[in-house]
DNA sequence: CCGTTGACCCTTC
DNA sequence: AGAAGGGCCAACG
């Protein structure tokens, strides 16, 4: 069976061990492909159940979603549950890259 | 088959 | 230092 890029986003995502993020770019990297950023969100918008797509965030830190299936509040809900202190500015929600960012 | 589509990122004003 | 614009590339219709 012929497996695409989204399956080897899915694969790599998997790994992520709870109490970490990961950026888009991060993940696209590690595939040996540094500018498919946009796809692995792509690949992440259609993602099957078991992947923790909560785990990706973009660069800057913040909670990307807007207004896809999950509200932006339960990424947060679940991050939170996982043991991630997310701070909230403004409308948005951030967290400390240097602290959760995960490091293969 | 070819154009469109993005949960992004980097360079340049 | 902050905003804007363009590039990127596989999947989908």
């Amino acid at each position: 069976m012929k497996i695409d890029f989204y399956q080897v986003v899915y694969n790599l995502v998997k790994k992520i061990p709870k109490g970490k993020v990961a950026t888009y770019g991060q993940v696209a990297s590690l595939l040996d492909k540094p500018k498919a950023a946009r796809l692995v969100g792509l690949a992440l918008a259609r993602s099957p159940a078991g992947v923790p797509w909560q785990r990706i965030i973009n660069r800057k830190g913040m909670v990307s979603i807007e207004n896809l299936n999950y509200p932006k509040e339960l990424q947060v809900k679940i991050l939170q549950k996982e043991g991630i202190k997310i701070m909230r500015r403004d409308n948005n929600w951030w967290i400390d890259l240097k602290q959760y960012l995960w490091s293969k």
